[in-house]
DNA sequence: TAGATTGTTAATCGATTAACAATC
DNA sequence: TAGATTGTTAATCGATTAACAATC
């Protein structure tokens, strides 16, 4: 049997497929055609339909999908069937802010530890966890089976962290750090910057004004420093 | 002159160079390779001289970059030589942990307006801020200047929000909140999903171990349900 | 059967990488 | 000048879209 590659951009609708699907569910749709699923989602009907084909068959055609029977087995190719322990890295706002949301709980990724390593936080009481400190980490992640941590830590100490962690046997990091973290071959790592994402935003608010009025001015060779239409986002 | 276009791809990106730069800067390096960026950021140096021409020629051939210069113009190709006036609308923990995060002011981003329709939080002092109810919303984007606006609510009222965000003139949305939002043409959406993001993370956990002990068992119709490599993220 | 919708193939599009002439 | 590194062109790669035969 040919074990077929998932590209990275279809992992990625993976997840949108499920909040679409449950949000057929919710409405009371038991069937849905990829057309429907498109409306749910933004993302292209054939691209729908291609993506689902790589997770074997489960269309009907002439008919469509069944809503339950997709998310299950959409959730199970995630891995959504067993429950993950989490670990968090860093309990300042962005962390603190992490133990209450509820996103989390709602896949079955349970924070079952939280490390920081200022002393101002160690030892304070989240619902019925401890913020514990570094040295504690290699031991917790062993007993605790912790594949997957989530790092909220300040730039300049979170390469630091991913080091412990993945000597520590962590394989998969979500990076909410302001900085790139290089780790080894084999473990997995999603950066995700607000201040990134923010600032393509100020981007197209400046083009849409740069092209509007027309008032881009040459850069310091003479040539014009910023291109772009409105229309890049 | 001819209005050449950066790709979104490149845009993304760059944020990260100015990130890159900023700690070349601080280690004391006055001018920097595309190589010697590469390595900073983590991408290709034929894509970072690539996406750097877009922005107009800067570059010195045998000698490389000015390192303050670079980011000057990329700062300033970002918009990022003005203030960013933003609006928070949703005050739950995500929402007041942004209120607390350090990135957005680094680049000039001021959240000045937070909004929440719970009345619970109308009312509460946030530093010099109050949360607001959804009334108020029109008139303070007109007179704060707002074009951007941070969605941190809970997934089932960031539509209602959206439209109303939009309405009001803003024309840049991060969102935040579980759920995708339809908006008009010409307003620019970043959707940034931490679900999504855990969920890529448990997938290549989940493939690692498919992969690893060929325990693939089929799916309903015969077919394996989830097919991949380790190395897809 | 007729109508609808899948799964997949072929065509298009965009982004990345490699290679190198131009240039300091 | 010789060495280094840019900016850009050509080659590769991957992802998306369009189209349609297969199938319920």
């Amino acid at each position: 049997m040919k074990v077929q590659r998932i590209s990275p951009a279809t992992v990625a609708r993976l997840p949108i497929y499920l909040q679409g699907l449950e949000t057929l569910a919710n409405a009371g749709e038991e069937r849905a055609s990829s057309e429907k699923l498109a409306e749910a989602t933004g993302i292209g009907a054939p691209r729908i339909r291609r993506d689902l084909s790589y997770l074997g068959a489960f269309g009907t055609p002439g008919v469509g999908y069944d809503v339950r029977q997709l998310f299950q087995v959409i959730a199970r190719c995630i891995g959504l069937a067993r429950e993950w322990p989490v670990a968090l890295v860093g309990y300042g706002s962005l962390g603190s802010a992490l133990t209450a949301y509820a996103g989390f709980a709602e896949r079955n990724f349970r924070i079952v530890a939280i490390f920081d390593k200022s002393p101002k936080r160690i030892g304070l009481r989240v619902g019925n966890l401890e913020v514990r400190p570094p040295e504690e980490l290699p031991a917790a992640v062993k007993e605790l089976g912790i594949d997957i941590a989530i790092l909220a830590t300040a730039a300049n100490s979170a390469q630091e962290w991913a080091n412990l962690l993945v000597r520590s046997g962590v394989t998969s990091l979500l990076n909410l750090a302001r900085t790139v973290i290089t780790v080894p071959e084999g473990v997995a790592v999603r950066h995700i910057d607000l201040t990134t994402e923010i600032q393509m935003l100020s981007f197209h608010e400046t083009m849409k004004r740069t092209t509007a009025d027309s008032s881009d001015r040459p850069g310091p060779n003479g040539k014009s420093a910023c291109h772009g239409n409105g229309e890049t986002l």
